[in-house]
RNA sequence: GGGCCUAUAGCUCAGUUGGUUAGAGCGUCGCGUUUACACCGCGGAUGUCGGGGGUUCGAGUCCCUCUGGGCCCA
């Protein structure tokens, strides 16, 4: 594991100026805060990043950019949050804080909520109209068919409505309180983007690792794109076998098969070579039904002797697995799936008798479902279906956005370099996995897992219409052809250009699609193209060298670990590529927010709290503190209980901070180590000095849980325990002298300033409010505490005098308690019983004792044990007030 | 099939490199309107640390195994 810790930048003790008086309201309140602070900060430029800064003193943070066309879930709130609080302790910590904010805009989930929220849909026949007008704007009712409208109109309404969902992203943002640069915003569909995105893919390109090649991909028929290994998903689907008959020489040979309807595209069957079962059959043919087409019979490892019948027919193409075979079993091609998912009107040449092409015409135009039945009955006639279809559920693929079944066609793409066919790049990756320090540690192993079980290149072509556009041509030949083989590729400096409307060099427009002339590329790059660019688009990387060197490599990656396949993963492979670096040093993964039956929380359950709903229902300190009590990578629970002591942790520190104040009347606060005398006073400051180092500690291993709960819970002992034991003599009661006093307010204003400082990453509004009752500036930009002030003013202070002190309170209240009177009831007299040992402890804070525990004679100690007790004589309890 | 995480009070979770009698908050029950706080305070009760085996003077913690839950990959 990697623990070192980064040199605070700076290390001066507390200096920030105390105003003169403290102004403390009557009744401090939470509502409201967010409102005004997020303002002021916003008014201050509190959190802008200072470019000058030097590489060694900047803290850069590569954040998420949310899907600007979706919504902002619970989700967010939460592993922003964890982010947030490493930037402000970062910030107080002395560094220069670079937190941008991205909104991935770009891409499919823009597409989909455009038609859906307009009710318009891409004809890409349709010319440009200027004036455009969409039919609905949020209001589509649901029998309306999609108003077809150009791609150029259809991209306008993209980005109208990405701005518009983007600013109300940042509302939530600023309302939750995050520190984020607002003038580091990047877009991840904007021109510098597209530039950036572009250019890239050129350098991947020159570099050799971007290439084209026609290959059977995987194909979302609803979408109509191809789809890459990592926005797949396996989904369990009932299916059934189907014990069909090929018809062999010495008989018939007998195959099971979940998907019938591709008989008309089988290539061969396969079987196991060790299965001696079919030792025979291979090297012979055998004829298909129904289609009557010869195919070979042969031997294949990945054949699964327990699947089925243990020998398989290979179709073009079914699954991976045929791919596979196609491939390495050097089979032709017979194609019957359409890009629309429905039978190709042309039969595979290697059907000709007649009674194959009249059962082919059958089939054609039908959807892979209607297919399947029409091909049973096929079977049926000829007598080629044996039994009934065994039903079973199977995994089967779908692109992860997609409800229909992917299919595999063949196709023209481009593909990028990424290890999946190249083992030496492969380890490269691997090796920058384990350069990066993973919070938690545990989560490389996702990496690795994902890493190894690459099955291909990174798969970069879209067939979409709202994206960045590949920036190429081809040229065409003297029939019209599409020249693919040497594009036509554009200078860095002419980016970003889009080919459907920009001209390669040495053309001109009225050669687009003609023979001889050109043609640009129509598809779009994979939005993780450009989004495993994000360190490089924020960070302004070939537009300014000299921020991007003060910037990058960043120090953390914050994220989900469900995205570490892709986004993390892809961002590792561009910055290995482009840099020969890693793109962070840290990664820092959240987990999921679970709903209380631990399911994954999901829009689709119909949860319907929105994020600002819940900010403003519980406060977002109180939302924070949920957030942040969940270390990196834990599932967590979604929990309203746990914003509500949130809340309370919030208001407590208000109260008991207006509490500490109110002693200085109209003096000014000091922070005077020296004033510190008492032992109490020693011992509650020498535990916090611990207290500062854990959570220090624990922020440099960016474990913000640690902190928060070792902070928090000193501080409901300091509040439970020590404000009671020290409040007479705070409040300069005549039983105690004016240096006791003294010390008390001073030990009061010592933690005050150290405790706002601990909780300002989690509950910025709360504590911002507190410093500005009685300090210049803003906590979040006030240093980090440090423990030295803490021993100064402690010396040689027992901090175990303060648990000892706290259990002998307790034992006085708990007699009055038992005795159900009130707490202040008075004692004539009382005897603590405690083990000799810790005597002399509590003799150092027997007058405190005494005063909190309102025990009018003597207070004397006698000998018990660690349960104390209390030997006493109760008066009667003060007449009740009104 | 391979891998990762997880199992501690009714609930949500802490438990450092093994070290006395296992903690917190919530909830629950009882009491209390005390000039920081009723969005409050005080006090009480609550556990075969998932089961079994092992290492050790000593295991919630380390090892093995079984079981349940979650996830990633195939």
């Amino acid at each position: 594991m990697n623990h070192a810790a980064t040199t605070p930048p700076s290390q001066n003790p507390p200096t920030e100026p105390i105003r003169p008086v403290a102004q403390v309201p009557d009744r401090p309140s939470l509502d409201g805060l967010e409102d005004r602070w997020s303002a002021s900060w916003g008014e201050q430029d509190l959190y802008a990043f200072d470019a000058t800064a030097p590489r060694e003193r900047v803290f850069s943070i590569d954040t998420p950019p949310p899907t600007a066309s979706g919504s902002l879930h619970i989700g967010h709130v939460f592993s922003y949050t964890h982010t947030d609080c490493m930037a402000r302790y970062r910030r107080m910590r002395g560094h220069e804080v670079f937190y941008p904010m991205g909104w991935d805009d770009n891409g499919l989930p823009t597409e989909r909520r455009v038609q859906n929220y307009y009710g318009v849909q891409v004809d890409t026949s349709l010319p440009f109209e200027a004036d455009f007008t969409p039919p609905y704007a949020g209001d589509v009712p649901k029998k309306h068919r999609p108003t077809p409208v150009s791609r150029q109109n259809f991209v306008q309404l993209c980005l109208t409505l990405a701005a518009e969902d983007e600013k109300s992203f940042e509302q939530v943002f600023r309302y939750l309180g995050l520190s984020v640069d607002w003038a580091q915003t990047y877009q991840t569909i904007s021109p510098t983007s597209q530039q950036t995105s572009q250019r890239a893919f050129l350098r991947q390109l020159a570099r050799g690792e971007a290439y084209q090649i026609e290959a059977p991909t995987l194909w979302d028929v609803t979408f109509q794109t191809a789809v890459a290994q990592a926005e797949l998903e396996d989904r369990e689907r009932d299916g059934a076998y189907h014990r069909i008959s090929f018809h062999g020489a010495e008989g018939p040979v007998f195959i099971e098969t979940t998907r019938p309807e591709l008989l008309a595209a089988c290539v061969a069957l396969v079987a196991h070579p060790d299965d001696e079962r079919y030792q025979g059959l291979f090297g012979s043919t055998v004829t298909s039904p129904v289609f009557g087409v010869e195919v070979p019979v042969l031997a294949h490892p990945l054949a699964d002797p327990e699947k089925g019948a243990g020998i398989a027919m290979i179709c073009t193409f079914g699954d991976t697995t045929d791919v596979t075979w196609w491939r390495e079993l050097n089979l032709p091609t017979r194609t019957i799936i359409g890009r629309d998912g429905r039978i190709l009107p042309e039969a595979p040449a290697a059907i000709t008798s007649a009674e194959g092409l009249a059962a082919y015409q059958q089939l054609v135009g039908l959807t892979v479902f209607s297919a399947q039945k029409q091909t049973v009955e096929l079977l049926q006639a000829s007598g080629d279906l044996h039994g009934e279809p065994r039903k079973i559920t199977h995994p089967v693929k779908f692109y992860e956005k997609g409800d229909k079944p992917l299919e595999i066609v063949s196709s023209r793409q481009w593909y990028a370099r990424n290890g999946g066919r190249d083992a030496d790049l492969r380890e490269q990756l691997i090796q920058r996995g384990r350069e990066l320090t993973w919070h938690p540690e545990f989560m490389r192993s996702r990496y690795e897992n994902w890493v190894d079980g690459l099955a291909g290149d990174w798969l970069l072509s879209r067939q979409r219409f709202f994206g960045v556009p590949f920036p190429l041509w081809y040229r065409l030949d003297e029939a019209g052809e599409v020249v693919y083989d040497d594009p036509l590729v554009p200078s860095e400096d002419r980016l970003p250009i889009d080919p459907s409307t920009d001209v390669p060099d040495g053309y001109t427009e009225d050669q687009r699609g003609k023979p001889g002339g050109f043609a640009g590329d129509p598809d779009v790059l994979d939005t993780w193209a450009t989004s495993s660019l994000t360190p490089q688009l924020a960070g302004r990387w070939e537009r300014d060298p000299d921020f991007f060197s003060r910037v990058f490599p960043y120090d953390v990656r914050p994220q989900a670990h469900d995205i570490i396949r892709t986004w993390l993963f892809s961002t590792m492979v561009r910055a290995n590529a482009e840099h020969d670096s890693l793109p962070w040093r840290h990664a820092a993964i959240s987990g999921w927010i679970l709903d209380p039956d631990r399911k994954k929380m999901s829009k689709s359950k119909g949860n319907v709290v929105t994020p600002l709903g819940l900010l403003q229902q519980h406060g977002s300190d109180a939302v924070r503190y949920w957030a942040a009590s969940a270390r990196l990578g834990g599932d967590t629970a979604f929990d309203e209980g746990q914003m509500k002591i949130g809340r309370r942790l919030a208001i407590k520190l208000l109260n008991a901070s207006k509490f500490a104040l109110s002693f200085a009347g109209d003096e000014q606060v000091t922070l005077d180590p020296a004033a510190v005398t008492e032992p109490l006073d020693r011992a509650i400051l020498a535990q916090l000095a611990t207290v500062v180092d854990t959570a220090t500690r624990a922020y440099e291993n960016y474990d913000h849980a640690r902190a928060l709960e070792v902070t928090e819970s000193f501080f409901w002992t300091f509040c439970d325990d020590y404000l009671e034991l020290v409040k007479d003599r705070a409040y300069g009661s005549e039983k105690f002298t004016a240096e006791a006093t003294d010390s008390a307010r001073a030990a009061l204003w010592l933690a005050l300033d150290v405790l706002l400082r601990l909780l300002a990453p989690v509950l910025p509004f709360a504590t911002e409010e507190v410093w500005s009752w009685w300090r210049e500036g803003s906590v979040h930009r006030a240093a980090w505490p440090t423990s030295q002030v803490l021993h100064t003013a402690a010396g040689d202070g027992d901090p175990s005098l303060v648990s000892v002190a706290g259990s002998a309170l307790a034992a006085l209240r708990k007699v009055k308690s038992e005795a159900k009177v009130s707490q202040r009831t008075e004692f004539a007299s009382a005897t603590l019983l405690l083990p000799e040992a810790d005597h002399e402890a509590v003799r150092a804070v027997l007058a405190d004792l005494r005063a909190a525990g309102r025990v009018a004679g003597d207070l004397t100690l006698g000998n018990g044990t660690d349960d104390v007790t209390v030997d006493g004589e109760l008066l009667p309890p003060p007449p009740k007030n009104r």
